[in-house]
DNA sequence: GTTGCCGGGTC
DNA sequence: GACCCGGCAAC
């Protein structure tokens, strides 16, 4: 999939001076202060809480300025041109198999969308709900999709993390963050998967966004940082391991003090004047390092 | 070789 | 716990 994306982007001259295939953390922020919780003419019939139960669900839209930041307009149009063959609606419970991709589009901007097919011109809205039968590449990416449940930091191997250029197609999960519970949820996804060390880190860091900023704010930076969390960090990893007491067998021995001891002060001569510890051969108690 | 004392044994 | 000692390592 990443070879067939990169040589997607490698061959694709408009992508390769597409502005909007740039992939910063910053301006990310913006299409999610944006973003509406609902899908924008849903009217209702989005049903969040339903839409988790099912993994072929497709995820609350982004707007469509969002998504053609992320996607790149030209990807977009890239992708309606090359489609072929059949396509479905990923709609929950709807599987509407037609051989067009925009009779798919009507079709989902009509029954799923509830918008006028011919008033309203594609916003491109329509991607998200419809897959290409035909297409590996498809098949592959709702694989993935079906594998990317909620937590982004736990979707994303992190022995890959060469493959950042490439977060468009981990989207999905990313699609369903402003879904989401508020960002406590962060400290609290999957406590016993983090050691502790690394549990205080994410909750200090929960903290620190939901302190500077509560409310939708924070939640938008949680799903532009997650890349950031890619990013190697060995030290939680040497915090998980188990803490190494010290050995009590281990100790070497104490260097020998400067203090002259029972022994040498008093003679052999006079070895009832030593201390206990002298006359069993232990460490002196009289005369102390 | 001398010295300090750890580790272990016996009572 | 009191007492003793083999043996190791620093000096």
């Amino acid at each position: 999939m990443a070879a067939t994306a990169l040589t997607s982007l490698s061959t694709s001259p408009l992508l390769l001076g597409a502005p909007g295939v740039t992939f910063s953390t910053e301006p990310c922020l913006e299409p999610w202060r944006e973003a509406p919780v609902q899908p924008p003419g849903s009217g209702g019939g989005w049903d969040p809480a339903s839409d988790q139960s099912s993994p072929s669900t497709p995820s609350p839209p982004l707007p469509p300025e969002a998504a053609h930041f992320l996607f790149g307009e030209s990807a977009l149009r890239k992708r309606k041109s090359s489609l072929q063959g059949l396509f479905q609606c990923l709609w929950k419970r709807c599987g509407k198999v037609l051989s067009s991709a925009s009779g798919m589009q009507r079709h989902i901007r009509l029954v799923h969308l509830g918008r006028q097919a011919e008033l309203e011109q594609s916003d491109g809205e329509e991607d998200f709900y419809y897959t290409e039968l035909d297409s590996g590449m498809d098949s592959l990416t709702d694989g993935l999709s079906g594998l990317t449940p909620g937590s982004p930091t736990a979707s994303v191997p992190p022995a890959f993390p060469h493959l950042e250029p490439l977060e468009p197609l981990a989207l999905p999960s990313l699609l369903r963050l402003p879904a989401m519970p508020p960002p406590p949820v962060l400290s609290t996804t999957s406590p016993s998967q983090v050691c502790p060390s690394d549990h205080a880190h994410q909750v200090g860091k929960a903290a620190g966004s939901s302190q500077g900023a509560q409310g939708h704010s924070s939640a938008s930076s949680q799903g532009c940082l997650a890349p950031v969390r890619l990013e190697p960090q060995p030290t939680p990893v040497r915090a998980c391991a188990p803490a190494l007491p010290a050995k009590p067998s281990a100790n070497p021995r104490k260097p020998r003090g400067d203090a002259k001891k029972c022994r040498k002060v008093y003679g052999m001569d006079h070895r009832d004047l030593w201390c206990t510890a002298c006359r069993w051969k232990k460490a002196c108690q009289r005369f102390l390092d």
